[in-house]
DNA sequence: CTGTTAGCGCTTTCAG
DNA sequence: CTGAAAGCGCTAACAG
């Protein structure tokens, strides 16, 4: 506004401009202790007069902070994705770290290319892969970079090498979700999974079913799905063509949310009373879950908390604080139960949609 | 994976490793012209054999070329937001670029911290802030910084100085809702504005005014709001003590989809039958308007395609290839009709699910 | 307390 | 075609 300083000043400048050296400045920018309170003040005066602002790829270079992390994450970049990088993006800036995206658009040796993409720009990098195993991470990961994994293969199979780790428990949220429908009376469970391959698929499927097989006569039935709307929307007319031929299930178990809320709406359309007649749980707990009608019960776990601890484990790497933890860390899902599965209101979560609201604040 | 380069391998180690100088290991890592095809060959093998990975911080620093944007959003990072990011994220893939995300979270002076960080990291910078305007702009944009401002108050009081402008048309959006409702026989209309001085609630509320003023003999019935779930909930209690209170409301247009879907929830949940009693109407087609029962009309424009455009103009900018229109680009959002207004079925949009899912494809 | 001297890792004239 | 040298903008010893 004042003085157009066209071309942007560079710390030299600033340092001539305040008749100082460049180290000196570059003490007083950064509020270095030893620096005469005279040439502080004429050189931030002179900071101020250029409108100088530091270049931070140059800081980076040399202090080799960048104090920005990368986030790789996949394809489907669906609802839960979003929750998660609100959820890492709040807990950054916390810390005063920028984060820097970047979509595995597809494409495998894309992902190497995002992962190269990183080096030098960041301090850390947050990995996002259900498909990606510990092998494909060692591979391509830049050695040295500091990296957690977020509820990628090791959630099962172990930690890829030397990458910490984190994630929801799907075993448990499998689990609890079963118990949640038994409980609610039903007796004939049918699950609604994501793709073979995918670690969180295959984990809530095992311990979906393991966890009905002690609980009901009946085994599961389980359904091919690929974590898309209309994956649910099929598994729903199979569903219904199956009562129509005398195998009436009762309670369903998606493997996340957009299934769910494809299935329900099909067997909704097709006259089945949800939950009277089928209960419907599913997985994320993402904020659809609460607009849809009926409300959906899920498994979801506190994003920001996902976030902070996300960091926390990343920001210990860096430092090398700690080392890393040879399994990975898992957060718990909590049951939100809503009117899709709660054939009694008393059994509903009080206060459903509060969740949403408070999240991030 | 082979030998284990501990440390990261520069340019120097592949040089010496490959027995040339820098500068040619430079030149043929990045396929210049002019290097003897075995000297190439040797430098790719060291390359390859060392793991290395280009330091891209060292490289832009020395380039003047980062190969990534910056893109700074305001606090309320709803679904709107989550669906821009997405729209940019695929265009700036198409293109080799990077996205550096920042939220400025809610103070003022964050925000110039935030777009400040933002210097000698990327090439150009992206804001989407309702809030500020041209002025706070010009203040806190590092002068030389290509800027593009989406959906600012450079909407309807002129360009901010010197920076493309790109934005969806409120207020073709808004008349376009209004005249939707005033065809499905709506007489007594009503808005749920967002916050005042916000540039795109300004926006929609003036023009849905004076669209229905031109139409219909009794003047819209306003009602603030915030954007936000609690909003819509507000504003449709008032409603439904206004019905008993003699003032029939048929039609309302609310400035986003969040505050209409707690509307019509509310609405639906007092007894009102929606569309029938009355016809609900949102803005931006988030995802959740498909998901919700009855399906939400909502105005929104593709998401991919205001991406591609915005990024258009930031290059454009970047490389100086075109001047900077005077005045912003504005895109105008199509209107889908779902349930919550079709009061004939035949009105209702074809196919009012598909676009969620091809989007981005 | 302050200036000088080296780099961070990479690209790029400028001479050979 | 190739190497030496000079930076990009900033910070960090190391002497004064």
């Amino acid at each position: 506004m004042q003085d157009a300083a066209m071309a942007t000043a560079t710390i030299r400048d600033v340092a001539r401009h305040a008749a100082v050296s460049v180290a000196s400045a570059s003490r007083a920018l950064n509020g270095h202790a030893s620096v005469a309170p005279g040439t502080r003040d004429r050189v931030i005066a002179a900071a101020t007069a250029l409108d100088y602002v530091p270049h931070l790829g140059a800081r980076s270079l040399s202090t080799r902070r960048s104090n920005s992390i990368g986030v790789v994450l996949p394809d489907l970049f669906g609802e839960f994705f979003s929750e998660v990088i609100r959820g890492l993006d709040f807990a950054a800036h916390r810390r005063g770290l920028q984060l820097l995206l970047s979509n595995m658009h597809g494409a495998t040796d894309e992902t190497a290319t995002a992962i190269r993409a990183m080096r030098g720009r960041v301090d850390g990098l947050i990995i996002m892969s259900p498909e990606a195993d510990g092998a494909f991470l060692d591979r391509h990961l830049p050695l040295g970079l500091p990296t957690v994994v977020l509820n990628g293969r090791g959630g099962t199979t172990g930690q890829p090498g030397g990458h910490a780790g984190i994630g929801i428990d799907g075993r448990a949220g499998a689990a609890a979700a079963a118990r949640h429908l038994v409980a609610q009376g039903c007796t004939r469970l049918a699950h609604v999974r994501g793709p073979h391959g995918n670690a969180d698929a295959d984990d809530r499927a095992d311990a979906f079913r393991a966890t009905v097989a002690a609980l009901l006569p009946t085994p599961v039935r389980v359904f091919d799905g690929d974590f898309g709307e209309q994956s649910g929307i099929d598994a729903a007319e199979a569903i219904v063509a199956a009562r129509g031929g005398g195998e009436v299930i009762d309670g369903i178990f998606c493997a996340n949310d957009i299934m769910a809320i494809g299935c329900m709406s099909t067997l909704v359309r097709a006259g089945v009373s949800v939950p009277h007649d089928i209960a419907i749980v599913g997985f994320d707990d993402v904020p659809v879950a609460h607009y849809v009608t009926p409300g959906l019960t899920s498994l979801g776990v506190d994003m920001a908390a996902l976030g902070e601890r996300t960091l926390d484990l990343l920001v210990a790497a860096i430092t090398q604080a700690t080392p890393i933890a040879a399994t990975p860390e898992l957060l718990i899902p909590s049951l939100v139960v809503r009117a899709s599965s709660a054939r009694r209101p008393e059994d509903m979560t009080t206060h459903p949609g509060h969740r949403e609201k408070g999240r991030l604040k």
